[in-house]
DNA sequence: AATTAGCACTCAACCCAAGCGAGTGCCAAC
DNA sequence: GTTGGCACTCGCTTGGGTTGAGTGCTAATT
């Protein structure tokens, strides 16, 4: 039941890689006088039911039934992936749909949209965007607004141009322009530098020396650790094309489809999945069970982080059936994520 | 083939509420051996199939095929919608959910969001709310920031905490102090005031008298109008427990369910069917094909639009198979409505 | 020792016919 | 106007027969 490469001459390793291809374009379980005339080797049907009996097995691959062809296995499918495949290069006019659609800058939430749509759109299956995290980017300006009931209102901008807001709750009431201040204050200390090195910043202040800090001083930069505090991205991305995968037969039993769209709709397992992809580099690939969510045995997720100034700030990627080709989603999802992280960052892409 | 409640007698209207509520309950055709029974009426089953003939001759009913009782028709569920219907009272445990879960006031996106998720969840369809419109909201506080090239980011604040921004082209380079200068000039001026109206008060003002005003003033009320120009409400809604709608057999054909979730991930339609809820006040119905969008040809859509002072902000509504309980769902989306609206309203919330 | 041809066997898929059962429409009786 | 009776329709299920693709095994071939 080992099933790692060495076990297994050159002949067996390619015609397991004949058989996932045809599987994966036909969909079908493929048998051995397909497979024998598929493949450039010069085998009868007979030898060939052999080989594949040896790769059963070893469990990589699987007969639905007694009299049907052969399907890949999880493993079947690994083993290709790691060290079968050939990728394809992109196509060109796929290339230029691309750049064309991620040349542009814009405001980042938008252009993770683009992205989202581009993958589904090109691979014909879900696309899939985090949006980038906040910890990545630097702040800009910051200011506050009184509301009533000690709440006050935080507004930041980081970036060249994207906002947020935050209500959080002070311990006493300000006036207006005691918060203006407070902001004039911050935005002079720590204007440029990065939100999550602002945060830390701000804790060590508090910590260290409050002596040394007036009291205006204080108030502003408590409200700053307020307004940064637990501050994580609020963990979302964006999906598009999930009707693309109503269309393959694998996935489109009842409930099946059911759990699929319950675990998008719930974010919470895709974050928690996606969130893997984070810490490897390049592109990463999730087959069938691997994922370890029930929603996701049959399918396949290819991802790829991407990053801004060589630092991760996402990731994305392609969830389809466990029968995708891969040799075209691969690369295709890799230069996505190139793509985006070079259209975020800020320097190399001032208008 | 006339369909007005005039044309039939007490009796026919009688079976043909209890046949829809039966319909409705059961999901399968209804007989008229079942009918004679469960209608208080006395009647033989002979008698029954008489008047169905009837009702099938006026386009109320209609029989799947030769062997299979009765199903409702659209102007089958009209009629019944319309005149037959007896709502039921709100169950106690449901008020109460609702109740808590729109009591607690927040952030407006925030609200819409749980009422759309106590909609499907307490309906066990599917739930869906547009956002505010965003003229009937108040300005609070506006600011500008520069960014590269003449842009400017424009932030604005409405009602208690909404913070919206947008960033704009202006004619020559400000200086931060120029744009803050402006900021306070046009929070001075229109503070206080709906979006709606403020966009009409800068296009006066510039097509009345410029000259009573110095430069400065000119360029504020010109980035003004840049900022409200065509900024409707990117119109937008929160669409919740779409899932649920896959366990009706109804609507699970494949490719019915295909354009169905197509059509909510489009939003264009979807908005569109909304929007016509906005004039009519109280509930709004639309059942099948009335609509009017292939895609919804085997739902209804139970909406109501939502108001804060007397102004109607938005839509909210259930949608899920023509064959829903109406008696039901119809006051609960009522009561959701107004709730929303009173949660919604700044004065009767303010924490 | 590896490869191949031959052969019996398996099993999903398809088709067809029969039987069942729910329900109708119509007619004649009440 | 209402009802019981009856023939009829039609979808659904069941079961047997056939087909065809594909296998595993064995014996012959290289």
């Amino acid at each position: 039941m080992s099933n790692s490469s060495q076990d297994l001459n050159e002949r067996s390793l390619q015609l397991l890689k004949t058989l996932v291809e045809r599987y994966i374009s036909d969909g079908q379980p493929v048998g051995s006088r397909v497979l024998s005339k598929d493949s450039a080797l010069n085998l009868s049907p007979a030898t060939i039911r052999n080989v594949m009996a040896d790769l059963e097995d070893m469990g990589l691959v699987h007969s639905p039934h007694t009299s049907a062809g052969r399907v890949p296995t999880v493993s079947g499918y690994r083993l290709f992936v790691d060290s079968l495949l050939t990728v394809k290069p992109l196509d060109v006019a796929e290339m230029a749909r691309l750049h064309q659609g991620l040349l542009v800058p814009e405001d980042a939430n938008n252009m993770v949209g683009v992205a989202s749509r581009l993958l589904s759109e090109l691979s014909q299956m879900a696309g899939v965007v985090t949006l980038p995290k906040r910890e990545m980017v630097c702040l800009r300006h910051i200011e506050f607004l009184p509301l009533s009931h000690q709440r006050v209102l935080v507004i930041f901008v980081t970036n060249e141009q994207e906002v947020h807001n935050k209500v959080i709750v002070t311990d006493k009431v300000f006036t207006a322009a005691e918060l203006q201040q407070a902001g004039n204050y911050l935005n002079a200390v720590y204007c440029g530098r990065s939100l999550e090195s602002v945060r830390l910043a701000v804790i060590k202040e508090l910590q260290d020396d409050q002596e040394r800090m007036n009291q205006a001083m204080l108030d502003a930069v408590k409200m700053a650790q307020l307004a940064f505090e637990s501050e994580v991205n609020a963990d979302d991305y964006v999906l598009t094309g999930e009707t693309n995968l109503m269309d393959f037969s694998e996935l489109s039993g009842r409930d099946h489809l059911k759990k699929l769209f319950e675990a998008f709709s719930q974010k919470h397992d895709v974050i928690h999945l996606l969130e893997q992809s984070m810490k490897a580099d390049g592109v990463q690939i999730f087959i069938g069970e691997e994922s370890g969510y029930q929603a996701f045995d049959q399918c396949s997720l290819v991802t790829s982080a991407y990053s801004v100034n060589d630092e991760v700030v996402g990731v994305l990627g392609v969830i389809g059936p466990t029968r995708m080709a891969y040799q075209k989603i691969i690369p295709f999802v890799d230069v996505t994520a190139k793509l985006l992280g070079a259209a975020l960052n800020p320097k190399t892409t001032a208008p």
